[in-house]
DNA sequence: TCCGGCTCTGAAAACCTTTACGCTGACGCT
DNA sequence: AGCGTCAGCGTAAAGGTTTTCAGAGCCGGA
């Protein structure tokens, strides 16, 4: 910093060698502190290096080490709080040991995701997270079978959060929340509420997220005793505006119920605002629950009873297991536990209308 | 594809080259399309490439090349809504021109954000982007500086968002929203309601963007003929618990007082709750106005009145800008517009508490 | 005294791609 | 026929680091 080079190029370690009177050899080892060198001369190379303000070639060191510690995550849209938690977590971890992280963001779009993923074989990336529900298709079986064998034949690690392996022998790892657990979980709360006539907002079949939901919802209504017609599935997707649009359809068809289990935070606000606009209210009217927990759950109108899952974990998680285990880790699949968190959507069924 | 090579290592150049019968220089120009090539052998290479799944190695190319197109966001944390629309913008804008996007979170740490910086000049980064208000101080000044000389050595752009250049000279772009415009415009919308006791919670002196924002609120103020006094700053800082810490404090002092202007719509959900805690309504009793317009302020109870900033524009002109003018750019200074969107957060002061 | 082994260090290879340079052969013009 | 031009293509160098291999010097033990 005290002799700033005007020089164009940057620094290379021969300098630094030169300066500190050593082959390029000894700073190396000295610099990378990958192979013992006297305290003297490591002294005197760490020296010349910051005199020069050295920045080593991230370029020269991966192709001569073969990759690079660096991890991809990739999403559909960052804004989502609950990528956003996700992709918190995979940085942190990465931070933590010193990788660095780069995101994509895809826009649901599959061609955007496979020009990710190969970018990623060229930048040498170690480990690619692939996060979010997805409708299993044959396009995606086939599509991620062929992220899995290219990954893993440049010695990469490929996992998938919260989107299924399109077939366990595949070299791929799956971390998830047990999605039909939590589902079961919340459903019970609206039911040992009183409520019976509960319908969950926010399907989109073959996506095995939310199919998982329902599965749990469904389970947890024939626990309770109720008929298989009890439940009722609205098929509207994620995303605010298609819980404003799905509730304010619901609301206006003959359809009888007390309570809304949203597939996600998101389709609870859009459903809120849509009951809010009727002049309903919640919990008088109609309960709502969630699924999520995301930061401003709590800010909502009222603040949303919700599944916790801690996203954030998940991102940690999935780098975490995936270089733990570099070897055995390959078809394993990982399931995380939610809980719910308690607000003030639920309250009892109004009496004129319990079923 | 079809003749997966079980071999270890990656696919090189070199076995492209030879299975099209051409020397490796051609198989690089036919590959990449940097110079012309016949049609017939330009198939031979191609062919052979997707045959042997061949994917470039992005670190040989950046060597040779003398660095690479890859952006760096970097900002406090990349789960708070403003920052993460920010980083969209960035990422899109990147991806556009097939580059890539790094993200790093800093937690605020000024360490971490000395390390990223670092991490990104051995990466080769060719754009680094720090956004996020800041105090400034003396340390802050001199590490900005020493990044914008480190990375303008080495042919690298530095642009500061929503953060002040610690000096003209330095080479570096500055791209942030009218911060004192913005706020002067939501507070005459407040007085022009009819409110004259009005607070702003969130200060945090030395923060350039919340600085800017309290200098708007006070001219607004004095536009309207009222005296100094009549402005109230409580410096709490940003961040959901810091508003309601704040307002909880604010609602149990003597201060007199029926509107809140907040220093951001996270802070405008911590005071929204901390009204609602105390049993008051918005806006018949209090009106409260945000700041940045975050996707769920229409979801807050009530759906709040803000300023929107176009977080994901920020993002987006950010990158522009410095790219558009390699040479000159360096000192500029970018101002981007905001506009106020109406909701349901305002209302006339109650007439038993208008001052 | 001699030798085995140990520590420190340097030369050089390897990593993979791009590009400057030069060669060959074909074609057209004079 | 001779020559200039040019397309097409290969050779080799360059880019910065790590790592292997081997040499040099030294110490201790026999």
């Amino acid at each position: 910093m005290e002799n700033d080079m005007g020089s164009k190029g940057r620094v290379t370690i021969r300098e630094v060698a030169e300066r500190a009177g050593v082959s390029t050899a000894t700073a190396s080892r000295a610099l990378s502190g990958n192979h013992p060198v006297p305290p003297a001369t490591r002294a005197r190379v760490l020296r010349a290096a910051r005199d020069l303000d050295y920045v080593a070639n991230a370029h020269a060191r991966a192709l001569v080490g073969g990759g690079r510690k660096m991890a991809a995550v990739v999403v559909r849209q960052v804004t989502s709080p609950f990528y956003a938690q996700v992709a918190e977590g995979v940085e942190a971890e990465a931070a933590d040991r010193g990788w660095l992280c780069v995101v994509g963001a895809t826009g649901g779009d599959a061609q955007r995701e496979m020009e990710f993923v190969q970018l990623m074989r060229e930048e040498g990336a170690r480990l690619v997270i692939l996060v979010g529900g997805v409708v299993e298709d044959d396009a995606y079986r086939e599509r991620v079978a062929h992220y899995a064998h290219a990954l893993d034949s440049s010695g990469a690690r490929l996992v998938l959060c919260g989107r299924p392996a399109p077939d366990p022998e595949i070299p791929a790892l799956v971390v998830e929340f047990d999605n039909e657990a939590g589902a079961r979980a919340i459903t019970a709360h609206l039911l040992s509420a009183g409520h019976r006539g509960i319908v969950f907002l926010g399907g989109l079949p073959g996506n095995t997220a939310l199919d998982a939901r329902v599965a749990g919802y469904r389970a947890a209504l024939a626990e309770h005793g109720l008929p298989p017609e009890a439940a009722h599935v609205v098929d509207c997707g994620l995303g605010r505006a298609a819980g404003h649009r799905a509730m304010t359809e619901l609301l206006k068809s003959e359809r009888e119920f007390t309570a809304v289990f949203a597939g996600d935070d998101m389709v609870a606000a859009g459903a809120l605002r849509a009951i809010a606009d009727t002049g309903l209210r919640v919990p008088g009217d109609i309960s709502v629950v969630g699924y999520n927990d995301i930061p401003l759950a709590e800010d909502f109108n009222p603040p949303l009873t919700t599944v916790r899952t801690p996203a954030e974990e998940l991102g940690r998680a999935a780098v975490r297991i995936a270089l733990r285990d570099p070897e055995h880790a390959a078809g394993a699949h990982h399931l995380l536990g939610t809980h719910i968190v308690v607000r003030d959507s639920v309250g009892a069924p109004p009496p004129g209308r319990a079923l």
